[in-house]
DNA sequence: TTAATGTTTTTGTGATCACAAATAATGTCA
DNA sequence: TGACATTATTTGTGATCACAAAAACATTAA
């Protein structure tokens, strides 16, 4: 990724607390540890953190300027929750902004590139069978972002990157609930896309992964249960 | 607009200082009021609101995390500058995103959005007729928001106004070298649009206000001088 | 038991302080 | 005069404190 600011591995030389808190937030909630709706307190992660409450203070802006936290009218921080609206967008969102990124990528796919990508894809598939979702949730997002940092598009990456945030403790509770049985691995065709030099491929396999991750899964689990 | 946490307007009930100065820096970069690559101090815009450094900390950190300014590897923040590429991925994010969120606001607009949008066209024209800059640019953004809010789409408003924040202290360098007699009025065209239900158009002319409000004027003030 | 009320605790917020790094300013030597 | 080293100032950062609002808890009355 680039130093967009808001990638978690793009530390700077020297440690900055306030960097380091938003890290740690950044991994939790991106990656689903964090419950949607929780509510978060600055003392209790100072707390957890070892921190003064004043880092946290800064780390937490950061997050709800993103959408990645909720600012509710009294203050409190929470995770945000999902809703059937909230879905929708996200999906409409990802779908017009990762194929193209991943279409501005392709130019600068080279064989070492995408053999990274089939590496990463194994795992995935391993992930998969072994019904393992925070592996796959992992390996996914991995995969997804080596091959859009390619194209490049600090902009767009950062965008791409809110997203993420915004859905990362919703999958988690769909993965969770629903295994990792219902998924099919969609990145296959989008290797063999990057292969063949074949944009219009890779745009499709894009959106049929964004379509198979989250549209058919998690409409039905908002659909049917109350899972927000 | 909506209560995106991105919006200057949506104040809370209680007077909270670190969002009051959040909505001062905000108005300040998106109106082009600071200029690119100014250097901002903690201390400094403490003292000019007459508040603690604490708020202005934290209204910084959400800027920074929107990209509206940027944090240099020695901890100083400042506006960000334009570069060539940069400049062409924001084109280039704009009109991906606009195009679709006018579309999805297309349903919703009724006559008394659409004459509200009208009133404010008028205003454009006469200020691009006397020069004023400044007036165009706030009118102009107030022409794109309210008719993108009528999308109900937050998730994409927030990453639009995210990226106008980053272009609005350069397009203020624009304008106020080349004026506004280069300016085109396109916003004719999506009013009609909007008025015969045509999506299409609507798209076309969206997509064509921001050629001609940046491509075309903006790439080459870029191209030519040193203007940054 | 349930709902409403009052009390205690927790929490967000803003200000101030100390410290180290970075910037600006000054002096020194060629 | 001009380049370099040194000092002084400014700045970001993290911690702590005080205060008011909010949340959690306990109490009481019907």
């Amino acid at each position: 990724m680039t130093d967009s600011g808001l990638d978690p591995t793009s530390n700077g030389d020297r440690k900055i607390t306030h960097e380091t808190v938003y890290d740690s937030l950044y991994a939790s909630i991106i990656s689903g540890h964090f419950e949607p709706g929780k509510a978060l307190t600055i003392r209790g992660l100072a707390q957890e953190l070892g921190v003064s409450p004043m880092p946290v203070r800064e780390a937490i802006r950061r997050l709800v300027a993103l959408g990645a936290l909720e600012m509710r009218s009294t203050r409190r921080v929470t995770v945000a929750k999902m809703t059937d609206e909230r879905y929708r967008e996200i999906v409409a969102t990802r779908t017009l902004l990762e194929p193209e990124i991943a279409s501005r990528a392709l130019p600068n796919c080279d064989k070492t590139l995408i053999d990274k990508l089939e590496v990463i894809d194994n795992e995935i598939a391993a992930a998969m069978e072994r019904g393992d979702p925070d592996a796959y949730s992992l390996k996914n997002r991995e995969f997804h972002f080596t091959l859009y940092a390619a194209a490049n598009c600090p902009i767009m990456l950062r965008l791409i990157e809110s997203i993420w945030l915004q859905f990362g403790p919703f999958m988690r509770i769909v993965l969770g609930r629903l295994g990792t049985s219902l998924l099919v691995d969609q990145h296959v065709s989008a290797i063999n896309a990057l292969r063949n030099n074949d944009e219009q491929a890779l745009r499709e396999a894009i959106r049929l992964d964004i379509y198979d991750g989250m549209d058919r899964i998690g409409l039905e689990l908002l659909g049917h249960a109350s899972s927000q």
